[in-house]
DNA sequence: TGGCTCTGTCC
DNA sequence: CTTTTGT
DNA sequence: ACAAAAGGGACAGAGCCA
């Protein structure tokens, strides 16, 4: 296949919105593949590479794009792929040379798709999830046989080639298998312990911990841990690896959180904990310095067995029985009463965690599903910013003002001092509002951003205050989203780096 | 060597 | 990670 | 219910340059 040909269905792709639509689109392009590019095809009408990132984005193919065209004559995915594999084995500018002589063949489209490509931002309306409902109809599967297959193998592009290739029965013996990552299950968010309490009655809680989440598999001395976006993540936490290997028990997977620890073995912030995130050099010396404490709080496998389709309640008792220590497990309570689960959440709270997770207690483990089962609630804090400036969105916000920045009063109450940026929360109506209304205030522009007067007040929402190196303030609020532009409010009643301070009980300013 | 920019990965 | 929008 | 797209923050590592 050509590449224009892929660049072909990926504009037939945003020109419909129906699902259905997309997926017909995606199954005619499937219908073009052979198995040689079959790999590489579904990876791109994904919107990913098979080779996963590159090191390069938009900053360094901004050069690239720049060329004078040549003669435009399309490449096939499979001379495409061999440009990208050798990107990824060259190293700092030679990676931009590599593709040189790629992007002398690329048209115009061609080239701006490739970008979009491997910097991960192709914009159909489709992605892997759409495209594994293609498949899944492509090969005439049922949703259950997919969902096995996809269980083993959480990989929709080898899914598809392994299909062509031996057809269905190929996957037909597919299910959980110790060493190969599964994707974790997710939890929906709740407003509150009162939107669960009317819908449901059995069910636990947890503890909601910051950290990070981890699955550990063993399978006697190998052991081996997954990230949440299954990353082979096991040599950053030695600690966890040594502690997997003690269990009574040789063979399992285990989910749960790694969260760093100070010398009271009190969870420390987040942001310490991501030191150990990317950390390559030196593990030795971080691992001393920013402890790690495994978390667990289900079991997906023991002993060669799949547990995923067992109740939670029985997960936690096999669970408990591995791990026998309590300090390795997530603390939880079947609260009796609402007071009594609204105490649990509260001492959570109180203990530095995020919040807690309610567990349905008859629920399956769903891998990779956000399911009814499993609600998040977190501490949330709110407060009243004024907007300082305005960025111009992208994509469907495009020509609309769309990502503010925040601030608020100093301790003086003189000087307006930025806390961070945030384009969630915001409905097309209010968008429209701020383009309408704040250039008004307008102080100066650049191609990105307007600033204006600090007059417009916001109330924002946040989790999480933390500490800056990049803000002048000190402070960034961690997932901050409006709540609601306050038409009634000025920027002389908004909140102060003291309210913040009070409000987080963190001292902030050093 | 130290500082800067860019990138990827956690949340 | 959170939120809105659309099917 | 599900998927996609709007983009936020901190960190470490890779490269580059003075």
């Amino acid at each position: 296949m050509l590449f224009k040909v892929l660049v072909e269905h990926s504009m037939r792709l945003r020109g419909v919105s129906s699902r259905n639509g997309k997926i017909g689109i995606i199954k005619e392009f499937l219908r073009k593949l052979t198995a040689k590019e079959a790999v590489i095809g579904v990876n791109y009408i994904s919107g990913r590479i098979r080779q996963g990132k590159l090191n390069i984005a938009w900053k360094g193919l901004a050069e690239l794009s720049g060329n004078v065209v040549e003669r435009a004559r399309s490449p096939s995915l499979v001379q495409v792929d061999r440009f990208i594999e050798q990107a990824d084995a060259a190293r700092g500018q030679e990676k931009i040379k590599v593709l040189k002589p790629l992007f002398a063949q690329l048209s115009k489209e061609e080239r701006e798709y490739f970008v979009s490509l491997i910097i991960g931002e192709v914009q159909q309306g489709a992605g892997e999830g759409l495209v594994k409902m293609a498949v899944t109809d492509f090969f005439g599967l049922s949703n259950e046989e997919m969902e096995r297959a996809y269980l083993q193998k959480p990989d929709v592009a080898e899914l598809f080639s392994l299909l062509l290739r031996r057809g269905k029965r190929a996957i037909g013996s597919l299910g959980i298998r110790i060493l190969s990552p599964v994707k974790p299950m997710l939890a929906q968010i709740a407003k509150s312990l009162d939107d669960v309490y009317l819908e449901n009655d059995e069910f636990a809680l947890e503890h909601k911990l910051d950290g990070i989440r981890i699955q550990i598999h063993r399978q006697g001395d190998v052991v081996k841990i997954f990230s949440r976006h299954l990353k082979d993540i096991t040599s950053h936490f030695p600690e966890l690896v040594q502690n997997a290997k003690k269990l009574p028990v040789n063979r399992f997977i285990l989910d749960g959180e790694a969260i760093g620890v100070d010398d009271r073995r009190r969870p420390v912030p987040f942001q310490v904990l991501a030191r150990r995130t990317t950390r390559k050099k030196d593990i030795d010396k971080i691992r001393h310095q920013v402890p790690v404490v495994p978390q667990y709080f289900d079991v997906l496998c023991a002993d060669d067995e799949d547990l995923t389709g067992k109740a939670y309640a029985e997960r936690v008792r096999i669970l408990h029985d591995i791990v026998r220590k309590k300090t390795y497990l997530t603390a939880q309570k079947k609260p009796i009463g609402k007071n009594d689960a609204v105490g649990f959440y509260e001492q959570s709270l109180r203990r530095g965690n995020e919040g807690v997770v309610v567990k349905l207690l008859e629920s399956e483990y769903r891998p990779g599903k956000r399911g009814k089962s499993w609600f998040k609630i977190k501490g949330t804090h709110t407060i009243d910013c004024v907007i300082l400036a305005a960025e111009w969105g992208h994509g469907r916000r495009r020509g609309l003002l769309s990502n503010l920045h925040l601030g608020v009063l100093d301790e003086t109450r003189t000087k307006y001092l930025m806390v961070g940026k945030t384009f969630k929360g915001l409905t097309d109506k209010m968008l429209q509002w701020l383009t309408d209304n704040l250039p008004r205030h307008k102080v100066h522009e650049d191609r990105w951003t307007v600033f204006v007067k600090p007059v417009i007040v916001v109330e924002v929402a946040f989790n999480e205050v933390q500490k800056s190196p990049k803000y002048e303030s000190g402070v960034a609020l961690r997932f901050a989203r409006v709540k609601g532009i306050r038409e009634d409010k000025s920027a002389v009643e908004i909140n102060t780096m003291v309210d913040l301070e009070k409000m987080t009980k963190v001292s902030l300013r050093g």
